[in-house]
DNA sequence: CGGGAGCTTGACTGTCATCAAGGTGGGTGG
DNA sequence: CCACCCACCTTGATGACAGTCAAGCTCCCG
């Protein structure tokens, strides 16, 4: 009852040649670890990088396969995605445009650990690894900014393996939401809007439970207005409210 | 009853002049990521480090404390632990020599994320932090190798979260056992003995669940002829079985 | 407008945390 | 060197949190 409306989510359809040549350039100077180049060393870079576009939904590589290939996000959103042998899911990480995914290191024996698929339309950029490995040796700072963003994955990876270990699913799930807010959430009238097509399973695989338990919580907070949220999206209504149940006691 | 014998572990002790300049040399060529450089780089990059010993149970640094200080294990082994509020510890990593521990990257005001002990007597080199940058920009070796082992603590986290959302506490505790047993294994009359004082406390932090229950599950497996284990202490009986359980169904 | 994917909610169950009460090994001081 | 004592380990009883199964609902897409 109440609350919920259509989805207030912006279209998420139809960027079917955004992966143009020109915008490319645009692009990669704005992924995070080549902000350090000039122009005419991006034009080098840029040559080595092949685009792609993905329709919502589909697998760019699976767990397993072997991993060759560094990506990057242009546009769009991907999730990273561990399957357990029975098939459950956990939800390792959300991509934004300028992140990267597949291992940035890698022997030409190793496989990915995970599987990437789009959950919006998206673009991706393709490098070989062993082209990246050479831009890496010639410019440090690439380098130094990778081992940045990596230290900074390797952080949040712990900080979740701690909620893991201690926190009830309330608490995980109110703090999976704010940081969520955080990186995806847009100004709307319903509140903080969440900006990608987030299913109650998606929260739960984030969150280490089960859908069903993900939707009593989510009913609860609805209730306690503190968010606002239908099929596929949520928005944000009390963040401060939320942050205090991730973190009190 | 049974097998409970006294401990079989090596005398962890006494290593307390260890760390002199000559050794320093000797075991900072041995870091993984300085393997490339050449005798005369070696001296150059030393005389920028710092050694210090520490007795078993020793805290090096505190969750929070300002992190502008790189450290390496040259002898012994350093557990990181993140702490909740209420004291409850997860137990991140259990290093040994070779390792380096502190945000390699970090910036003027970053902080430690996790508490780092001894959990034997340890020797340590200290780097500061702007010191170690320049390094890795200098060498663009050490920066990749330093870069591959975050890549891999990373992919060894995130494989932690996945067992932690979707199996069981027997098999994750056989998880984790076989993991020791690979990096810390020694071969020994009572199987594979792991070098490393270890209580069920430490087990069940590493396994996310309470030492109670670790105790449970490990006098199960002493049962099932899997393990023989004491105080502090635990020997691998039947790796492949163990194995199995941690990855079956 | 019909069908199906996604969501909600209830009832039941099982795993595991918690609390608590003894054992036991080994480090320490006399 | 021995005895003591404490930290560590074991094991039981109890109960709660959350997973599973299942049924019905609703929104959306075609």
């Amino acid at each position: 009852m109440s609350s919920k409306r259509k989805t207030p989510l912006e279209n998420p359809s139809l960027e079917g040649h955004h992966c143009t040549v020109d915008l490319r350039l645009e692009k990669l100077g704005m992924v995070p670890f080549f902000q350090a180049l000039s122009n005419e060393q991006l034009r080098q870079v840029n040559k080595k990088f092949t685009a792609n576009h993905y329709a919502r939904g589909e697998t760019i590589y699976r767990q397993g396969d072997s991993a060759t290939i560094l990506r990057v996000v242009v546009a769009g959103n991907v999730k990273l995605v561990a399957h357990t042998m029975e098939g459950e899911g956990v939800l390792l990480a959300m991509l934004q445009p300028g992140d990267f995914f597949g291992n940035p290191t890698a022997d030409s024996k190793d496989v990915y650990n995970e599987t990437a698929e789009t959950q919006t339309d998206a673009c991706i950029l393709s490098i070989r690894l062993s082209d990246f490995r050479e831009i890496m040796n010639g410019y440090s700072s690439v380098a130094m900014r990778v081992l940045d963003i990596t230290t900074e994955r390797l952080n949040e990876s712990r900080q979740r393996i701690r909620h893991l270990s201690t926190l009830p699913v309330t608490k995980r799930i109110a703090h999976v939401l704010v940081t969520l807010g955080n990186k995806f959430g847009e100004k709307h009238p319903h509140g903080l809007l969440i900006q990608l097509p987030l299913s109650r399973k998606d929260l739960a695989d984030m969150a280490g439970t089960s859908s069903a338990t993900a939707s009593r919580v989510m009913s609860r907070f609805q209730n306690d207005n503190l968010i606002t949220s239908g099929r596929q999206w949520v928005a944000i209504k009390n963040k401060p409210e939320l942050l205090r149940i991730s973190a009190e006691d």
